[in-house]
RNA sequence: GCCCGGAUGGUGGAAUUGGUAGACACGCAGGACUUAAAAUCCUGUUCCAGCAAUGGAGUGCGGGUUCGAUUCCCGCUCCGGGCACCA
């Protein structure tokens, strides 16, 4: 028997798939049942593929493997999500232009990622930044700029000053930069943004979605609907109401003051009112210049100027001191808030700042309502009203919907329902991404471009690099800005942004099945049948992002009637990370593992097997080499064993053993618990090494490890005198008459203790199993203490006696 | 601060409608083979006591429910993730 040679192999059967394209799809096919199996493409950077890469896209393969021999048409693209800042700063990095730097990194990758041995159809990639791609992705704007769902408006943005461009909400974290962590500050500019916040109910609906329960909470968490009132105050002096927002209308009798925030319409309307309009301005201007970074370092100390007016609680006839502070944002509910000291946090922090009066309208449960009042005290959830009216004695959710009705009844308010989720900013004023399709005609106004003629190219642009002015610069190019208006024909300037390149990876799985579609993004019919993905697989960061992004635009073309589904990602599963000493892997720290020198030395079977067995996928792990050998060692014993000639000392132990195993690697690969199935496999193997095997198991063995170990597997059933392939072989179903064991050693326990263990049949009677259990010497023993008050019998599980 | 996870041998991890904790693997120790080493194979390996049989302790900490708790409940500690002055 020759030694298993796992680089031969493997290169072997990596062009016997290549050569057949057995992994071709067809995807008219409608013999079989469709299985989309996708995982997040990656953007191609000049570095080698990582231990995350293969954690990633090892098992997201394997299990679109143990689909197809379940008998599932199998479609399995990748992809590249070329445009956007990695590709952008690598190429500035480099001195190579994009474009150039993107063709030779995809193609390398291409190569790295064949090594791994998945099923992926080359013939139906996509790669963002090209013209054919993004064409489309231009398209994708014109339909949603042409219902009114892209809008451009002057704002205050996100702007990162190294990036040198705007971020999307989502692209932010604590103030700084998710990409380079520089401190971001605001900016006022006129941006493009997506109406995400339309479709903030609708993305609140999660049903039929077989997600994680965590990642759909970060959505409703990030979405963070609430449902209040906005109550109009009359202003004393003025013909100007004022409108404040809150989801606590029932403690409105305790309303003591009004906060309005430094950006909010009320200012900038009544400036000219305020009665120290010198105060006022130098705080909005100093709010206004603060990074976020600074305001999250000054805590929760509430600052802020009195701006001489008052507004009337109509409920208490209590007239109330406007005030300007930064603690309350412009961009939630009306950027106004009514101040209830008593019964929220921020509040009484202002209260106490500014000595203004804290009254209390609600007991808590244990009857506390001291006028002084405690941080701790201010957030009970459950009480009762006092000293409101007529809503006392009510349950404070009673009083919610009482007071929500007379105030509307009154005609001092609306319900209202607001969301944190805000419109999705999707321009950016740098060079590498999709150009926005709008012109600008001096005559005409904001003209979109026609469909005919898209894509508007990209110019290849010698100098990509942002420029220090934070315009896009295509600005600087004279070619692409001058255009004639697609209205008038008269003479126009082109949009200079560029779009946000989650606007690419928002739509690209309805491109992959329709590559070969030339004249539009996707054909509706042909993706109405490969749609939903049945599988989408990829890291939990992009829980508030991508996934939120791609169901956004989904939606939006589903309403629009290109695609009949609402969700694009049926089943989705999160893989772990992958560290290194604790830390994630970058470059920048130098703590990059590359997976080479363990595809060279044990094979890429062996390393994709030993990422599977490290642990539940998604949990990832700390990255340890050491027991890769293991793994290994498993592969050497697997080998000699399908090697094995001779008899079989126990048939029927061993029948018995492998119909569990079918068993249990069928159900836990289905779990994507690879972990657990690879340990059964071993024990399978150990096993089978000590009372021997014969051909017929030694095929479903193949079988079984075939989706985690794919070379291996093809090489074991060529060896067997298998034809073709053996992922055309079909799945191994098991008996259930063979699952179940005829005897099972169950333990005997008295007192709760375990004193002994006796094998029984698994539906033997109380009786009969309660007398063997008292026969036990260690068990009897212990009987003979005392009296048997109690005798526990669970039927292949437990005996138990209780005595006293 | 709020929300969501997690904590099990020297290490990665297994086991939960409550039923013999530690599967599988690494490492370690001993043995076989070898002139020797590597590789391979066999045996042992939660801790404490004991030659052993066996007994005691044991799943982050403190309580509780139960014949029986890694699993359920209450109160903490620590670690990870998300959100964060959202009114």
């Amino acid at each position: 028997m020759a030694q298993y040679n796992a680089s031969e192999v493997e290169k072997k059967w990596q062009e016997k798939w290549e050569e057949s394209g057995i992994y071709k799809v067809n995807l008219k096919d409608k013999k079989k049942k469709k299985f989309y199996n996708l995982v997040m493409f990656p953007y191609p950077s000049g570095d080698k593929l990582h231990v995350g890469h293969w954690y990633n896209y090892g098992p997201a393969d394997s299990y679109g493997r143990y689909m197809r021999m379940n008998g599932y048409n199998i479609f399995e693209p990748m992809g590249f999500d070329s445009f956007g800042l990695p590709a952008e700063n690598y190429a500035i990095k480099t001195g190579t232009h994009p474009s150039k730097s993107i063709a030779t990194n995809v193609e390398h990758m291409i190569k790295q990622l064949k090594r791994i041995g998945t099923m992926y159809d080359w013939d139906k990639t996509v790669i963002t930044s090209t013209p054919e791609y993004y064409k489309w992705t231009q398209w994708i704007f014109l339909k949603l700029y042409e219902a009114g769902l892209a809008y451009k408006k002057e704002a205050p943005v996100n702007w990162c000053p190294s990036c040198r461009t705007v971020l999307a909400n989502e692209q932010t974290q604590d103030g700084t930069c998710e990409r380079c962590g520089s401190e971001i500050t605001k900016k006022s500019m006129n941006q493009w943004f997506f109406k995400t916040r339309d479709y903030a109910e609708k993305l609140l609906d999660y049903k039929g979605l077989d997600w994680p329960d965590k990642t759909i909470a970060m959505q409703k968490n990030w979405i963070g609907k609430s449902m209040g009132i906005d109550i109009s105050y009359e202003v004393l002096g003025l013909k100007d109401k004022i409108t404040v927002y809150t989801t606590r209308p029932d403690t409105n009798f305790g309303a003591t003051f009004i906060v309005v925030a430094p950006e909010s319409e009320f200012v900038a309307r009544n400036f000219e009112k305020f009665k120290d309009k010198e105060a006022v301005e130098l705080y909005v201007e100093e709010a206004k210049r603060k990074t976020d970074i600074e305001r999250i370092a000054e805590g929760r100390k509430k600052t802020g100027v009195f701006t001489g007016l008052q507004a009337l609680n109509q409920l208490t006839g209590r007239k109330m001191p406007i005030f300007v502070s930064d603690f309350v944002l412009a961009h939630v509910g009306t950027g106004c808030v009514v101040g209830v000291p008593g019964h929220d946090l921020r509040d009484f922090e202002f209260a106490q700042e500014k000595g203004l009066e804290v009254i209390r309208v609600v007991v808590g449960p244990d009857g506390d309502n001291s006028p002084i009042v405690k941080a701790e005290q201010v957030q009970e959830e459950a009480g009762t009203m006092v000293n409101s009216g007529f809503l006392d004695g009510m349950e404070i959710m009673k009083a919610k919907d009482a007071i929500m009705d007379y105030i509307e009844e009154k005609g001092y308010g609306k319900r209202v329902t607001n969301y944190k989720l805000r419109d999705w900013l999707v321009s950016r004023q740098r060079y590498w991404g999709a150009p926005i399709p709008i012109v600008y005609c001096e005559k005409c106004g904001e003209v979109p471009v026609k469909e005919k003629d898209l894509p508007v190219e990209l110019p290849d642009n010698k100098d990509f690099k942002p420029s220090d002015d934070g315009k896009s610069p295509l600005s600087k190019i004279d070619s692409f800005v001058k255009c004639k208006c697609p209205g008038c024909g008269g003479d126009a300037e082109r949009e200079v942004d560029t779009m946000d390149t989650f606007v690419c990876s928002s739509w690209y799985y309805l491109r992959y099945p329709c590559t070969d579609v030339k004249n539009k993004a996707f054909d509706s019919e042909r993706v109405n049948e490969w749609l939903p993905v049945d599988m989408y697989i990829g890291g939990p960061e992009h829980a508030c992002m991508h996934l939120i992004y791609a169901r956004f635009i989904n939606m939006a073309l589903r309403d629009l009637g290109f695609v009949g589904f609402k969700e694009p990602f049926k089943r989705l599963v999160h893989q772990g990370m992958i560290t290194k000493d604790g830390a994630k892997m970058s470059k920048s720290k130098g703590n990059v593992v590359s997976p080479d020198e363990f595809i060279e030395k044990y094979g890429s079977d062996v390393f994709r097997m030993y990422l599977m067995f490290m642990g539940p996928f998604t949990d990832g792990g700390d990255w340890n080499d050491t027991g890769i050998t293991g793994v290994a060692r498993f592969v050497d014993r697997l080998w000699k064993l399908m090697n094995f000639e001779g008899e079989v000392k126990d048939v029927d132990g061993l029948k018995r053993a492998l119909h569990k195993l079918i068993k249990k690697v069928s159900e836990d690969v289905e779990k994507f618990h690879f972990n657990t199935a690879l340990a059964g496999m071993m024990e399978f193997v150990n096993l089978a090494g000590k009372i021997g095997i014969d051909k017929e198991s030694k095929l479903i063995v193949a079988s079984l490890i075939a989706p985690m170990a794919p070379h291996l597997a093809e090489e074991c059933f060529e060896v067997l005198g298998g034809k073709g392939s053996i992922f055309d072989a079909a799945w191994p179903k098991f008996d259930k008459k063979l699952v179940v064991d005829d005897m099972v050693r169950i333990g005997v326990q008295v007192n709760g203790k375990v004193r002994g263990d006796i094998e029984v049949a698994p539906d033997m009677g109380k009786d009969e199993a309660l007398k063997m259990a008292r026969e036990q010497e260690n068990v009897a023993k212990y009987l003979a203490d005392g009296k048997v008050v109690k005798e526990i019998y669970v039927p292949g599980k437990i005996i138990g006696f209780v005595v006293k």
